[in-house]
DNA sequence: TCCTTGACCATTA
DNA sequence: ATAATGGCCAAGG
């Protein structure tokens, strides 16, 4: 059979990996997976990948939008899926969005850590 | 073959 | 904060 699904090609499989090194009680999201796979500017791609069969065995909730929210529409059947199976691994989800300086995958902590403006640097 | 659609994203206003 | 725009590119009609 010859059924080349974006899942069996190279960049499906790139993907995939990606998707799956993604640590658990972490999220991250299209545009970065795209870019962890090798293949920059293709976010879409990596929402059709997870939304070929297959996906299933990936820990797919734990890819979200650029903004940290959820990329179903709000109360549809995927959408609460996603939030309860991260909430299940301790990602807090609050109105369909999550909190990526907090549980995002490449979040840098010193920055984070440190974001509190100290005196005398800018406003 | 052209056109539309989409689990997206960065930029600009 | 929201809205419009252009880029991306594989499927399906």
């Amino acid at each position: 059979m010859k059924s080349a699904q974006s899942t069996s090609t190279q960049a499906g499989v790139a993907i995939r990996a990606a998707v799956a090194a993604i640590p658990r009680g972490c999220v991250a999201s299209y545009g970065e997976i795209a870019r962890r796979a090798g293949l920059p500017g293709r976010a879409r791609l990596v929402g059709r990948v997870l939304g070929e069969a297959g996906a299933a065995s990936l820990p797919w909730q734990r890819v979200l939008r650029a903004d940290g929210r959820i990329a179903f529409p709000v109360g549809s059947r995927a959408f609460r899926e996603q939030v309860r199976l991260l909430a299940a691994e301790g990602v807090r989800v609050h109105r369909g969005r999550v909190d990526l300086a907090a549980f995002g995958w490449d979040r840098d902590l010193d920055r984070l850590l440190w974001a509190a403006p100290r005196p005398g640097r800018r406003s």
